[in-house]
DNA sequence: ATAAAAAGAATGAATATTCGTTCTTTTTGA
DNA sequence: TCAAAAAGAACGAATATTCATTCTTTTTAT
């Protein structure tokens, strides 16, 4: 009796950690293939599991991409919280720290997957809609833990000024995509330069 | 003989007529689908060809990829072209213009297209080098034609705004595609107040 | 405590389609 | 008449998904 709860704890983490094994196989094939390209086959085989076991757990194939792009949003949720945690306290040189920050989400081993997710929320409602949250949280915290550290702002332009930093936040995403031979340094670079003059410009 | 040369013309401009109804095809079924998504035999329902008479003019589906590639970014060079033309008369109000003229290159309906070779730049070499290419010639064109008009920069900045140029750029591409209800218009306003102050800041 | 029973995890071959490409046949235009 | 243009049938490989089956773990009954 007792058991049965241990051996419950025990399948729910088993499953937990066979869909981060299938999550992660198909990160390594999207990557490599696309979202279309990729097959069940080869995911299974980077899986190390038979492709009927990874249908025990998703849906379908299109169920695996939902997934992963939560999985990676996450990561950029993540990053946004700590803005939101030392926001009050220091000043520019916070702002520098928060960009800093997004060496990871740019990171050329992984930066590819959220280009293929934005492109993918172009033709697929259910990635869309993922897409959607992420990009409100964004401006949400922007607004509330950027904006008060930055120069004073015309009213008017301030929607602009948050339009401009996520423009470049995809920008850096498909730079480093597009140019694998990109310095992710230099990318950051012109992000941090640009983000700079958004933000203090009366 | 006189005939010949007359209908090898006539030929050659059938062979291009087809080739375009080919590449149009290829556009809508690309954006529709992506370029893996997309088959053969809907691109030939689309271009109402048979899928045999479209391997006479391309080698293979890559080789389609490639040459609507090559057309997309045309366009964008002529875009371009313009503002090495005019680009020694007028000042502020020329950048404006030369801005202005990016609403052709965000159109939702073909920005999407782009995302996908930026996305597929990443894993195809030979999509890479053509990206590749008008990225050197982007830059070259700011450099000789849109630097001169704005304020003094400071030298080591030269390369860093190009850089954020560029990739507010790319953003555009990236949120149009991902956002259909982005409003272009904003889209394009966003960049014109970046790139003025990327310009004018001295 | 332990053997029998039940449940769940895992497999990989089989399904019906669809894929990109090639081959053969028919139509067209000069 | 005859070469080029066009069509579409034919090819084998590959696709996402399902299914009957086997292996492992957990529960039950003695």
């Amino acid at each position: 009796m007792a058991y049965k709860a241990e051996a419950l704890g025990r399948r729910h983490q088993r499953a937990a950690l066979r869909q981060e094994q299938v999550l992660d196989a198909a990160e390594h094939c999207f990557l490599a293939e696309g979202f279309h390209g990729a097959s069940m086959s080869r995911i299974a085989a980077a899986a190390k599991m038979s492709v009927g076991h990874i249908y025990q757990y998703f849906e379908n194939k299109e169920a695996i991409i939902i997934a992963l792009c939560e999985r990676r949003f996450s990561g950029f949720e993540a990053l946004l919280a700590a803005a939101e945690q030392g926001g009050q306290t220091a000043s520019a040189s916070f702002v520098d720290a928060w960009i800093s920050q997004f060496a990871w989400w740019i990171d050329p081993e992984r930066a590819p997957l959220t280009l293929d997710i934005m492109s993918e929320a172009g033709r697929n409602p259910k990635v869309a809609s993922v897409v959607k949250r992420i990009d409100q949280r964004f401006r949400d915290i922007m607004r509330s833990s950027l904006l008060p550290l930055a120069g004073p702002i015309p009213q008017d332009e301030v929607e602009d000024r948050l339009e401009a930093i996520v423009m470049l936040s995809h920008g850096m995403t498909s730079r480093i995509t597009a140019d694998r031979n990109a310095d992710p340094g230099r990318i950051l670079g012109a992000f941090r330069l640009a983000v700079h003059d958004l933000l203090t410009r009366p």
